[in-house]
DNA sequence: GCCGTTTTCGGCCCGACTGTTTTCAGTCG
């Protein structure tokens, strides 16, 4: 049959975490739901498209998809529709869905408005609210009412997720004032934070106390909280006057470990751990190992929680239920790339495009930072809005860096590129003549970012086969928390990477942090070589690179997979061969 | 619906907090 409609991995599981929703509101049998949750999460950790997968006949070896999901993925992907879901959204409204984004409201609580008294919308249910509808309800209340119609107020004005940096300074602000507290011994983030999850939804931070009741009671009333969303003695959550989120938990000291490995998540790795717990006959929770006559052993450290059971310490970015666990079991986990194995930057921007500073000011930049090389690659003319070079003036700023080398010497390899637009149809910005007389040349897309798959990954795959390019920079163009990128299709440019032996970049912007995890582990995996770059426009850009390191550590790098480890020796010898040195 | 260092059948994570309840159900992470 053929093909009507491209299928992303993003959208078939958003496809099963629907199925999974409906079901709920359905009170189907909670594993089988459990199940296309599980489906759905393996599908957006999946570094290659399903569809490519399903040619080879090998959905059934992606862990959580088995016989039934497999043949309804295929079902997707040939007729466009799926006959399961299309059952189903008849037997329950999917309008419902939307009342399960008011926070309080679950699957329960909708089949109750919806069965009792026939709300199927948002609209409805806020009406049936205001007309004190709700109350009498079985399980219901005044309270319930208020928190409902509090609840729909607030999904208008819901604050977005945060980027890394924006989460990072919040928490480390928030920390500062919670060690400050009487009577707390220790206070670190946890959550996506800790995972360097690209955006960070909630703040997640825990504390070792044995005097948690005053502390919370301190925390609810600090004067930037707008609201309090739950207080108890070991866990309570306030909303932010800014609209942030922080959810603090606590534990003695001694349980500290545990705390730690539980608020850290991800949700999916706590249940793999508990899974691995269980069949030891052992229970473990927030507070720590319970055998089967009930005997708590506490778990002071996350090393020992671990050891407990068998594994070695997983580090944070890798606990997404990836298979993490089981490399753990078999001494198998890689040895993950460090922000100190950085030795060098290979895109940056100086006055000779939108760039802060000089190409002096950059190179002694990275002089600061321990770096043995750098890339200078002003922008080319294409974009109206940054300042590019035009060819003539890339001639004229290789004068100037050969002054600055001349200036440095020894100290530095200084390389002088250029971050060359790759066009709405495709072309490059500059001509061959041009291209070849660079050291290093990274493609890029910044225009015409929405145009359909087909025609955006022609865009790319063009840029590929010129044989001057080096460096496939920021490949979606995505801007985070919430702008997506290009469409591109994955299953054409990771072979054309493969045989062009362009490097696929980590652009370390926390507003980008492109290409991702996912994407990233994949390209490693096939033996693309990785690259690490800030994209500094100033100096102060260069501190950016632990974001893109966190990148590389969540998709399993080692540092030799990554370019910029490298000497300066191996370095040239790629680009040697690369032909463009 | 998925899966297998106790299983191809019989399992499948755990506790805090809230609001409704006189002992618990629902939601959340």
């Amino acid at each position: 049959m053929e093909v009507k409609k491209h299928w992303t991995n993003t959208e078939l599981a958003d496809v099963f975490e629907r199925i999974a929703n409906l079901m709920k509101i359905q009170d189907e049998m909670v594993f089988k739901i459990r199940a296309y949750e599980r489906a759905a999460e393996s599908l957006r950790a999946l570094g290659e498209d399903a569809s490519v997968l399903a040619q080879r006949g090998e959905l059934t070896q992606v862990p959580g998809i088995g016989k039934a999901i497999a043949e309804k993925i295929e079902e997707l992907l040939t007729t466009g529709k799926l006959g399961f879901l299309e059952r189903l959204e008849q037997e329950v409204p999917p309008t419902l869905l939307d009342l399960l984004r008011i926070p309080g409201v679950g699957p329960r609580k909708a089949a109750l408005f919806w069965k009792t008294l026939h709300i199927t919308t948002l609209v409805e249910l806020e009406k049936a609210a205001r007309e004190g509808r709700l109350r009498s309800l079985p399980g219901m209340g005044e309270k319930s009412e208020k928190a409902i119609l509090d609840g729909i107020a607030a999904l208008a004005e819901r604050s977005q997720r945060m980027t890394l940096v924006r989460a990072w300074s919040l928490a480390h602000r928030w920390l500062e004032w919670l060690r400050a507290q009487p009577g707390v011994e220790r206070a670190e983030p946890a959550g996506s934070l800790r995972r360097w999850k690209d955006t960070v939804g909630d703040l997640d931070l825990v504390i070792a106390t044995r005097d948690s009741v005053p502390l919370m009671e301190a925390f609810v009333h600090h004067p930037e909280v707008k609201r309090v969303l739950g207080q108890g003695e070991n866990k309570s959550s306030v909303e932010l006057l800014d609209g942030a989120r922080i959810q603090v938990w606590t534990q003695p000291p001694e349980s500290f470990g545990a705390l730690w490995m539980y608020a850290t998540g991800s949700k999916d790795h706590n249940v793999r751990m508990r899974e691995l717990a269980q069949r030891q006959g052992l229970s473990l929770s927030e507070r720590g190992l319970t055998d089967e006559e009930g005997n708590l052993r506490r778990i002071a450290s996350e090393e020992e929680g671990y050891a407990m059971l068998g594994l070695a310490w997983i580090p944070p970015e890798l606990r997404e239920d990836r298979g993490e666990v089981d490399a753990a079991r078999e001494g198998r986990l890689p040895r993950l790339i460090e922000l100190q194995d950085i030795r060098m930057e290979l895109h940056t921007h100086s006055t000779w495009s939108d760039g802060a500073v000089s190409i002096e000011e950059m190179v002694r930049a990275a002089l600061a930072r321990g770096y043995h090389a750098i890339a200078i690659t002003d922008h080319s003319s294409y974009m109206g809005i940054v300042r590019g070079m035009k060819p003539e003036d890339v001639l004229r700023q290789r004068e100037e860096v050969e002054a600055v080398r001349h200036k440095f010497g020894e100290q530095i390899l200084i390389l002088h590129g250029a971050e060359v637009d790759i066009r709405a149809d495709g072309t490059l910005d500059y001509p061959d003549e041009v291209l070849e007389q660079l050291d290093i040349v990274i493609a890029s897309l910044h225009a015409s970012l929405r145009q359909p798959r087909e025609q955006i990954t022609a865009r790319v795959l063009n840029a590929l086969r010129n044989p001057h390019v080096d460096i496939l920079a920021h490949p979606t163009g995505r801007l985070l928390p919430d702008r997506a990128g290009a469409d591109l299709d994955w299953g054409q440019i990771y072979p054309a990477l493969q045989t062009s032996g362009v490097a696929l970049e980590i652009n370390a912007s926390p507003y980008r942090l492109d290409a991702d995890d996912v994407h990233v582990r994949h390209a490693a995996s096939l033996g693309i070589p990785i690259v690490i770059n800030t994209d500094a426009h100033a100096p102060v850009g260069m501190d950016e690179m632990v974001f893109g390191v966190s990148v590389a550590r969540r998709a399993w790098l080692t540092a030799p997979q990554v370019v910029n480890t490298w000497t300066r020796e191996a370095l040239l010898e790629w680009l040697k061969r690369r032909g463009s040195a």
